[in-house]
Parts: structure tokens; C-alpha cells; sequence
DNA sequence: CCATTATAGTTTCCTAGTCAACATAAAGGC
DNA sequence: GCCTTTATGTTGACTAGGAAACTATAATGG
């Protein structure tokens, strides 16, 4: 009566997990490096763009409690590319920027991400690249998947 | 002259991580009932097809050190969900195998991660599922990720 | 204007991995 | 048959993050 329970490579929840574990290892080696993790290059590619944040700002943006956002400021901040102010108008708050050693690394992060995307998905044809996003995105859409889980 | 460095969500990488973690997070969630992680899922589901096995295969299939291998059996064995036996010939080899009650209980689990895959995949047609799994297999094919990294 | 409540960030404890050093135990070479 | 090499599994130090308790400050409302 009993059937055979699903085997692990039957969902795709699966498959995603392995890609994306191997994308982002790979990732981290490159990163490497520089001396830099993966999470630390994500947070540091958000306050290039938006030059100075709030922590509590970054926490909601990059799906990680606030703890964790102090801690990974703390080591950024170790390594000067970082630096946090206190706002003097609200002795509670504080801002995170780049520092200009911590601006001049992006772009050459950034370079070793866009590698690390083309290493495994340049053999795809620009459709199946697209539709592969669209997915994706939908995903996301769909579930109103705003934040919660970067780990 | 300085472009601007490409955004985070321009990478696939990204979106994959991304959706991954959601699916993950969504899996250990229905999971913690019944008091189980989703490598102990995995290990335990890995269990189930093969009998028996030594920790070292283990550790190559799952993509885990050695290390993690020996914790993750001792959390289970402490759950009672598996055994560990020492090889008769040959006193540095074991096997670890399911219980009775880990193997009643992978059966349920299984149909948690089916619920979970339908839970994010089911609105995809037939053809984006399989043209989405096909993807996923291909990179793994083209880069030989015989394991390395489940984390 | 003070008491309460809400907000911002930090800290502590916990979990689950890696890595590298470590025992054993088996296998192989001479 | 030793001695070296290889294989198996465990352990300890370390890392990165989550959860929840905590501190400090600001806002609110009677």
C-alpha cells in the first residue's frame, strides 16, 4: 500500500538549492580575495548606491535582523571600509557609509560578480536567461517575498 | 568615465539565492514540527533509499564534511531517528542507519517537501517547471558539481 | 511635564556549519 | 614482518547568523 516517498531530486526546490549554493560558494571564493564575504559585498553594494543608510534601513533591504546587520557593520568597519556616524538629531540613530577605500573596492567586486553569473549561466541562450528571471521574479512577486531570509 | 558597477539584482546568482532561501526557509518552517532540519531531513531521506551507509559516503553525497556529518548523525542519534554501528570488519568503518521510528517518520516529511514545492512551483506550467528543472540540471552537468556545498 | 510606549541598536546565548589537528586502524612496500 | 602511507571518524577552535533580552533615546498623551 505504502508508495515510495518522493526522492530528494524530485523538487525543484531541490535543484535550486544546490545551483544557487554553488553559485554563491563560487562566489565567496572570489571574493575571497579581497578579503571580503558575500554578505559583506551585498551590504557594501547597497550603501554605494545609497550612499549613507540607517542600519535598520539595511536589515529590512538585505533580510537580516538587525544583530546581525551590527555585526557584519562591526567587521566592515574592522576592515575601514565602512564607517557609522551617529546622527546628531536622534542620539538613537545611526548612518552607515562607504568609506573611499570601501567605494573604490565596488566596482571591482562588482567585476567578479558579473564573472561569477556569466561562468554559470553565459551557456544559457539569452531566452532561456530571461525566461530562467522571469520565473524567478514571479516567485517572488508572487509570495510578496519582501525580505525575511538572505542566509 | 566610471560606469556604474552592475546591481545586485542583475545577477541570476542573486535572484537564485535569493528565491532558495525563501524555499528553504518555507521547508525548515513546516519541519520544525516535527522536530527535524532540513539536512537531517536530507540525511534521513538519503537513509531511507539506501539502508545502510557509512558517514564518509554520506558526507560526499550530502556535499558536507566529515565533520558536520558526525554532529548532524549524533543530533539524530540523540533523536533517536538513527543508529550508528561499527563495522565488524573493519574497526574505523560504521553505517549509519534509520530506526523504525526515523523510517515511519520520513514518509510524512516527504510529503511536507512536496507541499512546499507545490507551495512555490505549482503555478509555473508544466513546461516552465521542466524547462526551469532542465536549467538547473544542465549547470550541474556542465560544471561536474558532484557535491561540494549543501550549506 | 511626566509616565508610558515605541524605536534604534547592541549583546548574549544558541545553532550549525567549516577547517585543521588528532587518534586509530588498515594497507602496502621493501 | 616492520614502517610508512592512507583512510575513517572525532574533536576543538572559529565563523556567521537568529532569537530574545537589554540599553538608551525619542515620541506621545493625559
Amino acid at each position: 500500500m505504502s508508495i515510495e516517498p518522493s526522492h530528494l531530486t524530485s523538487h525543484l526546490g531541490y535543484w535550486l538549492r544546490y545551483v544557487s549554493n554553488h553559485v554563491s560558494h563560487a562566489f565567496a571564493r572570489k571574493l575571497e580575495d579581497r578579503g571580503v564575504t558575500v554578505a559583506e559585498w551585498v551590504m557594501m553594494r547597497e550603501l554605494y548606491s545609497l550612499e549613507a543608510i540607517a542600519p535598520s534601513r539595511l536589515s529590512e533591504k538585505l533580510g537580516m535582523t538587525r544583530g546581525a546587520i551590527t555585526k557584519l557593520a562591526d567587521r566592515l568597519i574592522a576592515k575601514t571600509f565602512v564607517t557609522r556616524d551617529t546622527n546628531p538629531a536622534d542620539a538613537r540613530a545611526q548612518t552607515l557609509a562607504l568609506t573611499s577605500a570601501g567605494r573604490d573596492l565596488v566596482p571591482e567586486l562588482s567585476a567578479l560578480a558579473d564573472r561569477n553569473d556569466a561562468e554559470f549561466f553565459s551557456h544559457l541562450t539569452p531566452d532561456e536567461r530571461q525566461s530562467l528571471e522571469h520565473m524567478l521574479r514571479n516567485i517572488v512577486a508572487r509570495r510578496g517575498l519582501t525580505s525575511i531570509p538572505l542566509s
